[in-house]
DNA sequence: CCGCGCCTGTGGTCTAACCACACTCTAGGG
DNA sequence: CCCTAGAGTGTGGTTAGACCACAGGCGCGG
C-alpha cells in the first residue's frame, strides 16, 4: 500500500468512528505526519484527494477559516469526476442527459408539496420572469430552479447526483443556446413549462410533474439539436 | 489559483482537445514539471487527484504497465467519493438504497433483451445456484449480477452510478446478513427472484422487470431491518 | 546463440527549507 | 486607562534535491 493511502485510510477510519465529524479539524499537516510516521508530502497528497472529493477544505493563515476542516460536499466530487470523464469522451453527453431526465423525473414525482425548497423555487421563477434578463443569468437561475426541485424530494444522494450532472455539462449546455433558432421564443416556453411543473408538484400531482419535467428537458435538448437514444 | 490546479487544468485541456486520450500516456512527472514550470510535487498532487478520480493509472518501472496512462473508470471515483461521504454520515444509507432502487428499476425496464450482458448475467445466476456456496461468494456474485443488469441498459452514467452506489455500501450490506433470521431461506428466495427478473427482461416485459427489481431490493433490506422513507 | 548483469528511466518517498497569510499577543504611545 | 502598531506564532503552499524500488532494454560474455 502506498503511503498516502495509509493516511487516507486513517482519516476515513476517524470519520467512520465518529472521532472526526463535519466541522471538525484535522491535525496540522506537520503534526499528522509525525503521528503517522510519514512525510508531510504523503499527508498532503492524502489531503489533496480528500479536498478533491469534497470531504475537507484547506485554509491558510489562522482563525476559523484556517486549517483543514471536514466538510461534506458530495456534489463537488461527483461533478468534477463526471466532467473529467466527459472530457475523455468515455461518458457520452446523451447518457448524462438521459440520466438527468431519470433523476429529475423521480425527484419531481417525489417532491413534497409543502417543502421549503419549493418556496425558493418559486422565487427563482419570479426572477426569471424579469424583462430583459440576460441569457446567462437566465440559465444560471434555471440550474438553481432545477436543483431546488431535486432538493425538494429530500434524497441527498439524488440531489448530489443531479448537481454533479448539471455541473459536468454546464459549459456544454451554455454553448447549446447558440443552436437555438429563436432564444426569446424558447425562453417564453421554458418559463411557462417551469410554472406548470411547479403547479403540478404543489397540487400533489407527482405523476404529471414527472411527465412535464421529462418533456421539458428532452424538448430543450431536441430543439438545440442533441440526439437522444 | 493553486499550482496543482494549474496542472490539473492543463491536463483536462489536453483531454478535451483530444491531444490526450484513453490509453495515452502523460509525460513523465519530471518532464511535465519542467514543461509547466512548476515543481514535481505539484505535478504529483494533480496526478494523485486524477488517479483518485479514475482518470489515470500510475505504474512504476518501465514497459507497458509503467508510466502514467489515461484510463476511464468513473465508477472508482464516484464510489470512493460516496463511501467517504457516507463515512461522514451526511449521506444516509437509506438514501443510497432508495437511489439504487430508482436507477436499477430504470435499468431493468430499459435493458435490451438481446444484449450480451444478459448472457453474462445468466452465467452468474448459474454459479449462484451451486450447492454449498459461501455467503460472501454469493454476495459477490450478486453484486456482479446486478451490475450486469445495469450495464444491459447501455447507459454509461447509470452503470457508473450503480457501481459506485454498490461499492459505497458493500461493507454495510455484508454486515447486514448478520441480521437475517435465516440466510438459507433468504438465499433461496433471492435466487428465484433473480431468475424471475432475468426472465422478465428477456421477455421484453420491462415494466414487470422494474417492479420485480424494486421489490427484490426493498424486500432484502426490509428483511435485514433497514428502514425506508 | 543464449543468458546474465548493468544501465536507464519510471513513479514513490522523504527532508529541509522558504513563502504568504491571518490571527494573537504585547509593548508602546496617547 | 485604552487603543494601536508591531512582532510572534502557527497554518497551508511551494520548491529543490536527494534517494529508493522497480522493470524493461541493452550489451557483454559464455
Amino acid at each position: 500500500m502506498r503511503t498516502h493511502q495509509l493516511v487516507l485510510h486513517w482519516i476515513e477510519g476517524q470519520l467512520s468512528e465518529g472521532k472526526l465529524a463535519v466541522g471538525g479539524r484535522l491535525p496540522a499537516e506537520r503534526t499528522l505526519a509525525e503521528q503517522l510516521q510519514v512525510s508531510r508530502t504523503s499527508v498532503r497528497e492524502a489531503i489533496r484527494i480528500l479536498e478533491a472529493m469534497g470531504v475537507v477544505r484547506a485554509g491558510v493563515g489562522s482563525g476559523p477559516e484556517a486549517g483543514t476542516v471536514v466538510i461534506s460536499d458530495p456534489t463537488a466530487a461527483l461533478g468534477s469526476a463526471l466532467r473529467l470523464h466527459v472530457a475523455t469522451q468515455h461518458l457520452p453527453v446523451s447518457d448524462i442527459v438521459q440520466t438527468r431526465v431519470l433523476l429529475e423525473s423521480w425527484a419531481a414525482s417525489h417532491a413534497r408539496p409543502d417543502s421549503p425548497e419549493l418556496t425558493g423555487a418559486a422565487r427563482l421563477l419570479a426572477e426569471m420572469d424579469a424583462d430583459g434578463i440576460a441569457v446567462d443569468d437566465f440559465l444560471a437561475l434555471d440550474v438553481r430552479f432545477h436543483l431546488a426541485l431535486a432538493d425538494a424530494a429530500g434524497n441527498a444522494v439524488v440531489s448530489a447526483m443531479m448537481g454533479s450532472l448539471r455541473e459536468s455539462i454546464t459549459g456544454y449546455a451554455s454553448r447549446l443556446t447558440a443552436n437555438l433558432p429563436d432564444w426569446d421564443a424558447t425562453a417564453v416556453r421554458l418559463r411557462s413549462e417551469h410554472h406548470e411543473i411547479l403547479d403540478a408538484i404543489r397540487n400533489d400531482d407527482g405523476e404529471r410533474a414527472a411527465r412535464l419535467v421529462a418533456s421539458h428537458i428532452e424538448g430543450y435538448y431536441r430543439e438545440a439539436g442533441v440526439r437522444h437514444p
